[in-house]
DNA sequence: ATAAGGGTTCCCGTGGCTGGAAGGTCAAGC
DNA sequence: GCTTGACCTTCCAGCCACGGGAACCCTTAT
């Protein structure tokens, strides 16, 4: 399977696969005329990839997650760590957010919105007393 | 006032005044010696730009603003809608985020996280049906 | 005179790609 | 056989918003 087709079927871009294989995430076979020839096996680890990624996982704990998922006598007990770390911090993420949130939607409805230049968004921005 | 006294007085790192002169957010004055010195004016730019930042606006977002902070006929409208742009963004990141910690979170709490290696975090990343 | 603690510029690296240039390969149509 | 176009290859540059560190200058105190 050409590069495009193992596209087509993970929903990777080509260039991130090229990309992947770069930072040695996978290792795809060649073919005689130098494409790169992928695999049953290299499309479930896109997969794989895919999915953690979009999931927010960084590429290093891709590597990880990676390793432990071919390693079949892993401890679930590692997986476990690595994957509560990234929920936390997708909490820590959220809740930093939340914050921003608060205070600019705050800081929006006070805002006429029409022509006259005042606006308690400028304000509060210059002035964090005032936020 | 030297570039440290700005940094302590804004809470933005030296290197990062340095940026925000090198991309023209400011334009400190500078002494004889090639110092740059900071007027109350610069203190008060940087401090919107801190907060500003500190809110998730961008680099740009911050220019325009500061544009609009600058200009004293400008229209609370113009402000209004860079602010509610970024507030969507942010509440997009939010969902997006929420549903990141509800995926991963069931996969975390589906997993023993023992010596054993079954693990549905892997399964669930290997094979998204299964999520 | 020297040492410490400012300041200056400059260049490289970060993460995770994305775009583009310059060129090789393959299948189809004329 | 030749061209066209779609694919593939490598490599280099750029994105955002800085941060690290080198190499050097300026000021102040001892």
């Amino acid at each position: 399977m050409n590069i495009g087709q193992a596209s087509a079927k993970t929903g990777l871009p080509a260039k991130t696969i090229r990309y992947y294989e770069d930072i040695a995430l996978i290792r795809p076979q060649r073919d005689a005329n130098g494409y790169r020839s992928f695999l049953a096996a290299d499309i479930h680890k896109l997969t794989f990839l895919a999915r953690a990624r979009a999931l927010g996982f960084t590429i290093e704990d891709c590597r990880a997650l990676l390793e432990l998922w071919e390693d079949k006598s892993r401890a679930s007990a590692d997986v476990k760590r690595i994957a509560g770390q990234h929920l936390a911090s997708i909490e820590d993420k959220i809740s930093a957010l939340n914050a921003m949130h608060e205070t600019l939607s705050g800081l929006v409805t006070s805002c006429a919105g029409d022509n006259r230049p005042d606006c308690p968004i400028l304000t509060g921005l210059g002035d964090p007393e005032q936020a």
